[in-house]
DNA sequence: CCGCTTCTTGCACAAACATGCAAAACATGC
DNA sequence: GCATGTTTTGCATGTTTGTGCAAGAAGCGG
């Protein structure tokens, strides 16, 4: 029997009963059950349902998209920025989060039993913390852009104007020790530099291929900067620059 | 049984009869009342239900009811109605659409030759359309309800307030020929009903489930209805009643 | 006050789980 | 053909999770 073969079956299994154990369909397909726990796992990566102990049901249609961290090349790095990121947390606390594939797997890492406040225009940051029940989520809409993944202009301006958070977890495009984060979008840029006006903090996490780089917008300096979480093979000289200017350093 | 069916068991009967027993649950699933009293603790963290002695009671104002509707067995159903609401779209026009599973199941729906302008309050049905190239997407932001999946609150209130729209997709809870729409929630009813006022017509795809029944807030009189999408087994005196109100009935 | 029920907590055990590894089946390139 | 790499699978491994039981605390009613 072809993976495939499996995978439709139970997608099948699913449309009609809605649940599906893992040791019932190890035995009606005369497979191990660590088969079964593997093509379930991977069904519910790929949001097709999910994962419960003992077997899986059928994704809710009510529930948003997955994240889409495919596409994105370092989903093993990024994850372990995300890791480390969230260890900056505690329960209480208010948060800006914005786009990019770091900060959807930094939504993804947050710790469910943590109560926040989390404020953020991206569509896939939203998805990622509707299932925490203590987070008290809050939407910034406005025009959607499709590109970033988040949504600007006029109205997402005045959502974000009328909030603060203590942490800022900004997706940065560039990061140069001297030229600061910047942006590729005016639109995007606009929106980042609200949320960091309003904001005690700034929490930035990058793989290694964004730093000394930049971007046409300027976002914020590097002085503003609080938290900066990195690879561990992130060069050491350009830490150093960031580090002088008061960011704090944490490795991934 | 897996936790999770016990668990939406233990909503379904919160929904239907507003409080359930910890030793009559056990006895009916079958395990330790011990389990059970986990079952509620978890799910009182998780704001599905309030522990009381004894029992739970139905959290505040009827969470249970949409998260309810992940049963499924509907999940075929609510297609073929979406696959019948979309031949009412034509490229230019500009709509709102609200939360619900039949609505998630519209957006998904969508075809994508369809140049449209949408607003959403729902996160999945904004999930839904952000691949969309030829959609002008508008996300009303607020306050995250994760029971119903939308956005409420004074803040969407005011986003709605700034748009129009040719159609409004209206989830309905609740569909009765004398009351008309009405819905679970207080501040879900206040979106719906600022969308309403600010559409030109009000399309409403139900299930035969919803029909003839009705939920304390009223959102629009059943004259405001200007397409009803229903199942080729509706009742047809229900619907005979819409009819004479103005409605266009339409069979999935 | 007392007796009764319900609840939480700690613990133990089994089932379900992830992970690493090796064998087999398959494709790919020289 | 043959070496090499990839994918799939089952098995052995520790680990995690769900469950029931027991003991003590807490709520409830007399």
């Amino acid at each position: 029997m072809l993976t495939d073969e499996r995978h439709q079956l139970i997608r099948d299994r699913l449309a009609a009963e809605g649940r599906v154990l893992a040791g019932e369909l190890a035995s009606r397909f005369g497979v191990s059950e660590d088969t079964v726990r593997r093509d379930l796992r991977e069904m519910a990566k790929a949001g097709q349902c999910r994962r419960v102990y003992g077997g899986a049901v059928a994704a809710a249609l009510f529930a948003a998209a997955p994240v889409s961290l495919r596409g994105s090349h370092a989903i093993e790095e990024k994850m372990r920025l995300a890791r480390a990121a969230v260890t900056l947390l505690s329960s209480g606390q208010s948060l800006f989060i914005d786009g990019g594939t770091t900060n959807a797997a930094i939504a993804r890492a947050i710790p469910r039993d943590l109560e926040l406040t989390i404020a953020t225009n991206s569509l896939s940051v939203a998805s990622a913390l509707s299932e925490h029940a203590l987070v008290e989520l809050i939407v910034l809409g406005g025009r959607f852009d499709r590109n970033l993944g988040t949504c600007v202009g006029a109205d997402t301006l005045a959502a974000v104007a009328q909030l603060g958070a203590d942490l800022f977890f900004l997706g940065s495009c560039g990061l140069d020790a001297s030229r600061g984060v910047t942006a590729f979008d005016s639109a995007e840029a606009e929106v980042k530099r609200a949320m960091a006006r309003n904001s005690a903090g700034i929490v930035i996490a990058v793989t290694n291929d964004k730093l000394a780089t930049a971007a046409p917008y300027r976002v914020a300096g590097p002085e503003a900067i609080r938290h900066l979480v990195v690879e561990k093979t992130a060069p050491a000289v350009t830490l150093a620059d960031f580090e002088r200017q008061g960011a704090e350093i944490r490795f991934a």
